[in-house]
DNA sequence: TATTATTAGAGAAAAGTTTCTCGATAAAGA
DNA sequence: TCTTTATCGAGAAACTTTTCTCTAATAATA
């Protein structure tokens, strides 16, 4: 017997990537909207605002469960709260972070994380100079601690900012201290058990992509700005 | 008359996003091999390390315009060396970065950067207290200076680290300094003139992929980890 | 020298994502 | 009330990206 599931229904088949990363995108225009005092909001008008195509965003929505009507578009409150539901932006989960250098630092200092699911409650680092201060009051501890407290907290959710070199020895840590998310700012790729999920954040790869369409673009139109060499 | 133009030619179509961010995977891949001596390789070996499937990696170092011998592979050397010059990495380019908080001190001292085209030659700020110093050896000026030194620079590339309110003027500011590429680090919709390339690294939609996910595996199996709420 | 195993490269197929088309529905105006 | 307009939602089509299949080339081995 075959049971059909609803295409939101949490187990579910997977849900595209590049939706996932567009709900942030939907979520942040929609809050500046409230703000504004409005109820409704169409996907026409979303789109008009982030360039995107107005069925594209329908189908996005579609994935939260959300039902609009025509003409009028979707419940402003409603439609916000589906996506922070959606996204399992309502219970929020404990992280640690691993490298408090300058990243760390800066990831400890980002404002408002909490409002989107990740609580980052204490920091590591190998360095003895950096354990038993505290980053934008995020107390550091000894490496060596990660795991058993990891394990006594229950902690789901590990950021990864160490150089490149200790990055697979932390994500080691990370899962034998029963984590099963990894958050990877270092340039590495990561071999992990199967149960944890890997999101890698390599400045590279972004920068690889902008720097090919600016060589590209200079190469098009060698205009005033690209000196060739003489 | 239909003149045509070999895959990899600079003025050819579009490269695939997927492909372009996978280049620095490879490129660092390559790189460790070099560093043991290595002379060749094969598609077959990258895609083993890094769990892609070969015939992928075959089709994404042909837009390097490289070719490879049946049963040895690539010419290590080469291969890193096309790699780089698809990039645009060759050329470094020079680039501000506006917003000396957390995140911006975090790029500024970002490890080997001009290795991967982009020198970032100094950072700005509006607020007084941080104009003056230097930050990993980059100094801070004042906002107001950055078109002027922008145009008369010539710099390409803008980096911007402010909070999310500041970032459309900033934005504004840089293509008014004749900038052609932006890298957005605000979660912000910029929007800017048709000939600057924007890149947006919004924290945010990486987030809501990974807690998504995350919601989803421990709504699966909600094991020993995940206590709901009693 | 012939055979075998391996791999690049090209093209086809499959899978995934975006865009298009159309009917249904709800609101506003004639 | 009837017509017009805007928009959702579903399915089809177009496009993009990944994976598969096959051939030819190359080196190692018998």
């Amino acid at each position: 017997m075959v049971v059909e599931l609803e295409k939101h229904e949490a187990a579910g088949r997977a849900v595209p990537e590049p939706s996932l990363r567009r709900m942030p995108l939907y979520h942040r225009m929609l809050k500046q909207l409230m703000d504004g005092q409005r109820t409704q909001v169409t996907c026409t008008e979303i789109g008009l605002q982030l360039g995107f195509d107005p069925t594209q965003i329908r189908k996005d929505l579609e994935y939260t469960g959300i039902a609009g009507r025509p003409k009028v578009g979707y419940p402003l409150g409603a439609l916000i709260a589906a996506i922070e539901s959606f996204l399992g932006w309502n219970n929020v989960n404990d992280a640690f972070l691993v490298g408090a250098g300058n990243l760390g630092a800066a990831l400890l200092g980002y404002p408002h994380f909490a409002d989107y699911g990740l609580n980052i409650v204490a920091a590591f680092d190998r360095d003895e100079a950096k354990v038993g201060r505290a980053i934008h009051g995020k107390e550091v501890f000894p490496l060596s601690r990660l795991v058993g407290l990891a394990q006594r907290m229950h902690i789901l959710i590990g950021i990864i900012t160490v150089p490149e070199p200790a990055a697979q020895e932390v994500a080691d840590l990370m899962a034998a201290g029963g984590m099963l998310a990894i958050w990877n700012f270092a340039p590495a790729h990561l071999k992990v058990p199967p149960q944890v999920i890997v999101h890698n954040e390599n400045l590279y790869c972004s920068l690889a992509s902008l720097s090919q369409k600016l060589a590209k673009s200079l190469a098009a139109k060698p205009g005033d700005a690209a000196p060739p060499s003489p």
